[in-house]
RNA sequence: GCCCCCGUAGCUCAACGGAUAGAGCACUAGCCUCCGGAGCUAGUGGUACAGGUUCGAUUCCUGUCGGGGGUACCA
């Protein structure tokens, strides 16, 4: 409804525009949304940008403008709707919007429901979203989780909206650390069955890797060293592999977070396919040999060096398959692939982009993200992340310690881009502290007001709204406008961190309006009923917003 | 060396290029005969530095200084 004003408002300044003076070329139109409530419910500041060409100050030529607006306002017949238009200081151009049009909002919201702050914006196009794509050599860490609350809540938002997302984990079934982890886990079978030895270097040292091992031999019913060593290398990687997969699986289904695809770099990047790949890009002369290895000169494409895509003894590098899962991708028909990678891998965003576009597509079919490291801090103290030496803190272990609300709503606190820090005490607090907290319990709130008027035989009114005019309750009615706007935000930016402001924003909101004002009141029922609407539309305003992000909402707490 | 992220209140962080830079925590002082006090109100306090673009810069550009990460024929 907002969304309708401000497109109808552009329109009318567009149309004043032409009204004053036909012949000039204009800018688009912007109009904001204050944050200052003083400079009304949208702005413009189409004066300030042209008073140059126009040899006007700039709030001169505002009021003329003014002028011309208000007489198009009323010739379009928006005068009930639009209760005042004035300059103001250096020139901007403010409208408020009356009364009738705020009681609008509140018409959509019962009007959409669950579904309000949803749109067709994405008119259905396909996305394809990986992230997390852990490589299944041990449990989840912290820095998973961050991604996977980050991509599964921008999944629900984009999917809100309208565009048609596809959640994928790709799995590293290949290469050197499966091979390690098949090492460490016959290493660690051959200690179990009593035969010491050197654990590698470079090996796996968690204790989940005995476990593994453990139930290795009871599987396969071995009873000695020599039995252990009938069986081939690459059935230990294999079962390791299985045995960990399903783990991760656990600890994303423990964490709420469920995937539309799994695919495999062993299904994917075949020999042959990786053959095809090559030969294609060898055609169209992006590769050369040096020093007996085979270069993909990634540089063309605005990489700092060229890279290796087949080594020197005619083994593959990490990137050869990765290129091949990109093809792979884009052959799936989506028309935009968004990658969700830890900083760890910020080095390599050049060369994959040159291998995207290496393959015939667009700059910005391509979105990699970055999430930066969150680090958990216990009673004020860092935990240090070190998976060797088993020091870290697994997403199980945070799930356990502060349950998967607080875990999900803190991985998204902050903007992707930033460092988190993640206090274990703080999300442990059942006190308005805890944000999380803090905005489920006005939702349980509201339930509960509303719960009580119903014993009053009291229901939110949901039309012919007419007396909601104190501040807190306009304050409040703007602010749940506001709800789709913001969603329109984590799309542009790709992070779902404007809606956990959003939702604290609002939360603040209807705190504040509560305290100052009755709703249920038996003495003035129709304000009651009014005022019930208002928490209701609130009600579902943070329901959905905190359904998007992956978090409960519950009635009661 | 080169690349990326970050420098905003004592701390953790906000602010489509907009108007008087906002929250929470902490600290101080208040508010329950009344719908959930898990709440609300008030006070204190800030854009690392130097240029540039702009009517307007926390935001964009250049440089300096500080913090973190990356820089493999590893994955």
């Amino acid at each position: 409804m907002l969304a309708d004003f401000r497109s109808q408002l552009i329109s009318i300044i567009e149309q004043s525009l032409n009204d004053y003076n036909p012949k000039e070329k204009y800018p688009t139109v912007d109009l904001e949304i204050p944050t200052d409530k003083q400079h009304g419910d949208f702005s413009c500041n189409i004066a300030l940008k042209l008073a140059k060409s126009f040899r006007k100050p700039p709030v001169e030529l505002a009021s003329v403008l003014c002028g011309v607006i208000q007489k198009r306002i009323k010739v379009n017949r928006l005068n009930n709707k639009i209760s005042n238009v004035e300059v103001k200081k250096p020139g901007f151009i403010n409208f408020f919007l009356a009364a009738e049009a705020h009681y609008s909002i509140l018409y959509q919201v019962f009007q959409e429901g669950e579904h309000y702050g949803c749109s067709h914006f994405g008119q259905g196009r396909k996305i394809q979203i990986e992230f997390v794509s852990a490589n299944p050599t041990g449990p989840l860490s912290v820095a998973h989780a961050r991604q996977a609350a980050v991509g599964d809540a921008l999944t629900n938002i984009l999917n809100g909206i309208g565009f048609d997302v596809k959640k994928e984990f790709y799995v590293n079934d290949e290469g050197n650390q499966i091979n390690i982890l098949g090492q460490s886990i016959q290493y660690r079978a051959l200690e179990i069955l009593g035969e010491a030895i050197e654990f590698p270097q470079e090996g796996y040292q968690g204790e989940y890797i005995k476990d593994i091992a453990k139930e290795f031999i009871d599987d396969h019913r071995i009873r000695n060293v020599s039995q252990l060593k009938a069986h081939p290398f690459s059935i230990f990687a294999r079962y390791g592999v299985d045995y960990l997969l399903a783990v991760i699986k656990q600890e994303l289904k423990d964490f709420g977070v469920h995937f539309d695809i799994w695919s495999h770099q062993s299904k994917i990047a075949t020999p042959q396919a990786i053959k095809d790949v090559l030969a294609f890009l060898g055609e169209k002369g992006f590769l050369y040999e040096k020093d007996g290895a085979l270069w993909f000169k990634s540089t063309d494409f605005g990489d700092d060096k060229d890279r290796v895509v087949e080594k020197s003894d005619g083994s593959y590098t990490y990137f050869t398959p990765d290129i091949v899962y990109h093809k792979n991708k884009f052959g799936r028909g989506f028309e935009k692939v968004i990658n969700i990678w830890g900083p760890d891998h910020h080095g390599y965003i050049p060369r994959l982009r040159a291998a995207v576009e290496a393959l015939g597509k667009d700059r910005e079919a391509l979105e990699i993200l970055i999430v930066q490291l969150a680090t958990i801090y216990r009673e004020g103290k860092p935990i240090s992340m070190s998976t060797r030496r088993g020091q870290y803190i697994s997403l199980q272990e945070v799930i356990e310690e502060v349950g998967v609300d607080a875990a999900r709503f803190f991985f998204l606190m902050r903007h992707i881009d930033a460092h988190l820090d993640f206090d274990l005490e703080l999300a442990k607090k059942q006190t308005p502290e805890n944000p999380v907290y803090y905005i489920q319990y006005a939702h349980a709130r509201i339930c509960s007001v509303i719960e009580k008027a119903q014993e009053a035989h009291l229901e939110p009114q949901q039309s012919g709204l007419t007396l909601l005019k104190q501040e807190e309750e306009v304050d409040l009615i703007k602010k749940i406008g506001l709800f789709p706007a913001t969603l329109m935000v984590c799309y542009k930016q790709l992070d779902p961190f404007a809606l956990v402001s959003y939702l604290q924003e609002i939360a603040t909101y209807f705190h504040k309006f509560y305290d100052q004002h009755r709703v249920v009141d038996t003495d003035d029922l129709n304000l009651s009923k009014e005022r019930l609407a208002l928490i209701d539309a609130t009600r579902i305003a943070i329901a959905n917003g905190l359904r998007l992000l992956g978090v409960s909402v519950p009635k009661r707490m």
